[in-house]
DNA sequence: ATAGCTCACATCAAT
DNA sequence: TGTGAGCTAT
């Protein structure tokens, strides 16, 4: 390894001078407890890795001595990146990494402690949610009244707050599961410690526990770490805040990054508090703000401030530019989501004719199921674009039941994993045999593959079933003993194959399969470059990041949540209407402070923008099937008048605050609100037909192969095969699909 | 064991 | 409106 402090010492350095005063303060403020509020387009990343390049080159300390803490892979492969390129080499031996990957790392190593080995396996959350599923059962609690996923919901966010069962009194939880929430919490801890197992909350809570009973082990890591340093410390929830003081407490050398405006994340335990109570936790600390805005032009940012400054809970900053005015925020007043997505789509296309890359713009909604008439038009018009934050890569099921099966041939007693694959394929192993594995596992007191193990020897199992599962325990001993023998990247595909996993999705006739076959071809990929399975494993409980399509020649469709951290040109943001946006049951759930969370989701949202934001909000929207008319958001009249224009569609009303009546199709006449520019026109309009869908009304023509035609889902294509009514489609963006002929039209019908 | 049907449901989503 | 979960009929 290269000498990292061969240049301290020198004068400042090239990368110190391009800073701003309050950049540079916050990269040389290396000493005791630090605060830098970074509001959006401050150069946040800037200052943090330079902070820790500047640690490195000025200090003479060896880099396992820093801690460095991001909230997700993304950001600590960047930071990784970054803090490479400003020193020209990789840093070796430093805790960078998430939370959750740093508190996993530290309890391996003291697992015992805390009853686990150290070989521990970590849940996800179909794990999670099977075994709270389970005991339920065994709790004869009604699953409908209470679904599991709630259930899990209210352990975790005991888990974020670092309480364990002992630290609650028995009524906590209320009338979750009848009451018994804090009996099935302990059930649940004891279940996954027979399981040698933890879940995600569990790694900083266990690392808490350590830390609290165990001074020694404590006070190795105080000497270890001399520099903390933590991004979006906004986000950290409470039992990351315990981690992080009573880390700091031996140099107290801290340093959060954070912005109390972009706290969007309170529904999954993020406190604000913590960011707002830095002072008072660290005593002395020392408050930066960067308020320079390089990303938005005036207006934008105004704007955005402006809406912003409504909360009250905020430690409060000025950001400025100085870029001109810019232009001014779009307000668009439109009918319904179908107008909204064409009127989005024709700025597109306008924004596109005066040389906007495809890449530049942004499509940035509340809610997920905002994005099917997006969809439905960019195919509709053949718009290249890319709907962001589907399902994450290792939450496929194929990879998951991929992973199962390296699981449990690495370790047997994984019985969540057992269970995944044990009849996938399809093996004849069903529910009633796999109770009576259940039945003898608990009665050996061993796992289910124990149990299996010894009920083969045994004719206790009907000769059939004995027979596959005989077969099946083999095959498992003999890739076990693979795994000694060859590399892994050869051991998982063997796998796979001889299980006859990858036979099922090859006999598999469904779209999605080709696909999965694919991924889990990547999946073998992203092995590679693992020494061992068992490296392999952490990861992929630990990370796995979506695999995202490259090509930047398309719109990106995202929600608000997913954009965070990102920048665009032009964005768009739709569906500001009371009820979706603030969500009414953000409203319902968390009552001023949910309020707050959204304005400043919408702050959030509005930030992203470099160059152009438009914001839209319709009069009517069909929600859960049934329509609703919508009132503006009230972010909507909180955006300053000098800051932005609004226009109407021709014949509806424009004032956020009044004119819209109730009754379906008659709106009563609004007046202007205290906004002076904004008439309301309004006139009587039925209500919004779908009459115009082309699947509707149209006599089933015989189609033809090789016939061109067009469908709302998917857009045009070209017929394959016909075979009866069903026709199998090459659809030119959607791809090869197989359809019912009265779901399209021929292409020159299409409206 | 599984295909098919009815019913209930509907934010945001990292690790 | 669209989907996933659970039950029924084979």
């Amino acid at each position: 390894m290269v000498d990292l402090n061969s240049a301290a010492g020198e004068p400042a350095s090239s990368y110190l001078s391009s800073l701003n005063p309050a950049q540079r303060s916050a990269v040389e403020a290396l000493d005791g407890p630090v605060l830098v509020l970074a509001g959006a387009g401050t150069g946040k990343t800037r200052v943090l890795t330079t902070r820790l390049a500047h640690l490195l080159l000025s200090r003479r300390i060896d880099p396992r001595q820093v801690l460095a803490v991001t909230f997700t892979n993304k950001a600590a492969q960047e930071m990784r990146h970054r803090v490479a390129a400003l020193l020209g080499q990789e840093v070796e031996g430093w805790w960078l990494g998430t939370f959750h990957a740093l508190a996993a790392r530290i309890l391996r190593r003291h697992a015992e402690l805390v009853g686990l080995r150290s070989d521990f396996t970590i849940l996800d959350s179909d794990d999670q949610l099977r075994l709270i599923r389970q005991l339920l059962q065994a709790a004869k609690i009604d699953d409908h009244k209470w679904p599991p996923r709630a259930v899990l919901g209210v352990i975790e966010r005991w888990k974020d707050r670092g309480l364990v069962p002992a630290k609650l009194a028995e009524g906590d939880g209320g009338e979750v599961a009848g009451g018994r929430a804090v009996e099935l919490f302990i059930a649940y801890q004891a279940r996954l410690k027979t399981l040698n197992a933890c879940d995600f909350g569990d790694l900083l809570v266990h690392n808490l526990t350590i830390f609290q009973d165990h001074p020694d082990v404590l006070a190795q890591y105080h000497r270890q770490f001399q520099y903390l340093l933590v991004d979006e410390y906004q986000d950290t929830n409470v039992s990351q805040y315990l981690w992080l003081r009573i880390l700091a407490q031996g140099h107290k050398n801290i340093c959060c990054v954070g912005d109390d405006d972009q706290s969007i994340y309170g529904w999954r335990g993020a406190e604000v508090g913590n960011i707002l109570r830095f002072e008072h936790d660290f005593p002395g600390a020392k408050v930066i703000r960067l308020e320079q805005n390089y990303r938005s032009t005036g207006h934008i940012l105004a704007a955005a401030a402006q809406l912003v400054a409504n909360n009250r809970g905020r430690l409060g900053k000025t950001l400025w530019t100085q870029a001109d005015g810019g232009e001014p925020v779009r307000v668009k007043a439109v009918w319904d989501a179908d107008d909204e997505a064409r009127w989005v789509s024709d700025e597109i296309e306008a924004l596109q004719r005066s040389g906007t890359a495809l890449g530049e713009i942004a499509i940035l909604v509340r809610a997920g199921f905002q994005t099917r008439e997006f969809e439905e038009r960019f195919l509709n018009i053949g718009l290249p674009y890319r709907v962001l934050g589907g399902p994450r890569f290792y939450e496929r099921q194929e990879i998951r039941d991929a992973m199962a099966y390296v699981r449990v041939t690495v370790q047997p007693d994984d019985d969540l994993a057992f269970e995944r694959i044990i009849n996938l394929p399809k093996r004849g192993i069903g529910p009633a045999a796999l109770q009576q594995l259940s039945q003898a596992a608990r009665r050996l007191e061993t796992s289910r593959v124990g149990a299996a193990l010894r009920l083969v020897e045994t004719d206790e199992l009907k000769p059939k079933l004995r027979a596959t599962l005989r077969a099946l325990l083999q095959d498992f001993a003999r890739w076990r003993e693979q795994f000694r023998a060859l590399p892994h990247t050869e051991v998982v595909p063997m796998i796979l194959d001889e299980s006859g996993y990858t036979r099922m999705w090859q006999e598999d006739k469904s779209p999605e399969a080709p696909g999965r076959l694919e991924n889990l071809k990547e999946l073998v990929n992203a092995m590679a470059e693992f020494d061992a399975i068992t490296g392999f494993l952490e990861h992929v409980s630990l990370v796995m990041e979506n695999v995202e399509g490259a090509g930047d020649a398309a719109v990106s469709v995202m929600t608000l949540h997913g954009a965070k951290g990102l920048e665009f040109d032009n964005v768009f943001l739709p569906g500001w209407e009371e009820g979706l946006f603030p969500n009414q049951r953000a409203l319902d759930g968390a009552g001023v402070a949910g309020l707050e969370e959204e304005r400043r989701l919408a702050y959030v949202g509005l930030t992203r923008a470099r160059l152009r934001a438009y914001v839209s909000h319709a009069a009517n929207r069909m929600i859960h099937g049934s329509w609703t008319n919508a009132m503006p958001s009230r972010f909507v009249a909180e955006l300053p008048d000098e800051d932005i224009v609004s226009d109407a569609a021709p014949g509806l009303f424009a004032t956020p605050s009044r004119g819209l009546a109730t009754g379906v199709g008659r709106f009563a006449a609004g007046e202007t609100g205290r906004d002076g520019g904004r008439t309301a026109i309004v006139e009587a309009r039925a209500v919004p037909s779908r009459d115009r869908s082309p699947e509707r009304g149209h006599a089933v023509a015989a189609f033809g192969v090789g016939e061109r035609v067009f469908h709302t889902k998917f857009g045009y294509g070209t017929i394959e095969t016909v075979d009866g009514d069903k026709l199998h489609i090459a659809f030119d963006i959607a791809g090869s699909k197989k359809v019912i002929d009265s779901f399209v039209v021929p292409a020159d019908q299409a409206s």
